[in-house]
DNA sequence: AGCTACATACATTCACGTATGGATGTAAAT
DNA sequence: ATTTACATCCATACGTGAATGTATGTAGCT
């Protein structure tokens, strides 16, 4: 049993992919520390060295993946093209589409956040990330708004949800589907189509 | 204190009215026997006379809410009028959305539903009704396929998964935005655009 | 030697389930 | 009508296990 500095980051690592793991598939309430522990191939011990309680784990996890893509999020729109936002928005959410259909650790965790159980913390995050998000769709349609791409049909806010609810809708339905339906290719069709759909003059060629 | 008949089905009543609220607000985990006893005015006595555990609530309550609902569903979509699929479409998921508007008590089944950690009774629950659902809208676009009504972009199961995101991510956004936008007009009008959009020369005058 | 990184052992809490008691309604018997 | 018998409906009390948190032990690094 060899114990350097090393081990001590790699058993705390075991730990988070362990927790995640199980959260993801049993949500947060149904894991126990004991499970976490064994499937770390530790023991609790070892947990109560690392982490303060559950809800340090999930903290944890919060900020090694939510918590930056958020800020790439945020980075992004920032630093958007905004001469065709909507153009801007198909492409990244296709990016995003495709990068999340690969990534088994984001999967995990927009599971892990969408089961969650209302605690005063992850209700706080999802707030958080959500309100990000419309932040970010509102801004950039106001602005296609102004420049007269949208659909005279809906206003700028209607359109951000109408957004905001296909995309999450795809993950969401994907999730619960247990992939029943390619994320990547299926979701920038249509993710493609529903855009055009918004622009002026949308359906016609 | 009195205790004919009509009373033991009120207090029954009641707990089931607790247990609706606490679920939803709390998650079905982190809400306790005792709360859900206090909240209905009596003790875990009483629940237990009228239940066998936890489950079993939660099983009352899917039957009387969920259950009846898929049926419902299940039987509008085989009496449909097959000569405009989409205008039914359009139509029935309107009024689905306005009735799920102003019922409280389908909100919360909605939540509790949504949040619950996958054991694997609330599982098979969600597989079901989401299947029926699938099923439901296979079904009739792929009658719109035949019918040439269908945009040429999109496959019939394209097209069923493009309905599904957009209808479950209206209810899913409304709720998660804690009724941010009015989802009775508002669902309604894109609900509108998007069929429309689907159609064949959709957008097109 | 002293600190690190755990394992092990122990104490505590909390929700659950059950067993029991008691109050009330209800039907039958007289 | 009154009493008796019994079932219903619910409260209270108790036992139990599981998960948590803490305290202690201990082997290896530095």
């Amino acid at each position: 049993m060899r114990r350097c500095k090393a081990d001590a980051e790699q058993t705390r690592l075991k730990i988070l992919e362990a927790a995640e793991m199980l959260f993801a598939e049993h949500g947060i309430a149904r894991t126990t520390l004991e499970q976490i522990a064994r499937t770390a191939g530790v023991t609790r011990g070892a947990f109560y060295w690392h982490f303060k309680d559950k809800t340090a784990v999930l903290s944890a996890l919060y900020e090694r993946t939510t918590a930056p893509q958020l800020a790439l999020i945020r980075e992004a729109s920032e630093q958007a093209d905004l001469t065709d936002p909507l153009a801007f928005l198909e492409c990244s959410g296709t990016r995003f589409l495709s990068v999340f259909a690969a990534d088994k650790c984001q999967q995990r965790m927009h599971r892990i956040m969408s089961n969650a159980a209302m605690t005063e913390e992850t209700a706080a995050w999802l707030a958080e990330a959500n309100v990000e998000l419309w932040r970010v769709f509102q801004r950039l349609l106001a602005r296609a708004g102004e420049a007269g791409q949208l659909t005279d049909e809906l206003t700028p806010d209607e359109v951000a949800v109408s957004l905001m609810v296909m995309f999450n809708g795809l993950l969401n339905e994907w999730l619960r589907s247990d992939r029943a339906f390619p994320l990547d290719t299926l979701g920038a069709k249509l993710l493609h189509h529903h855009i055009a759909s918004l622009r002026r003059n949308g359906g016609a060629a």
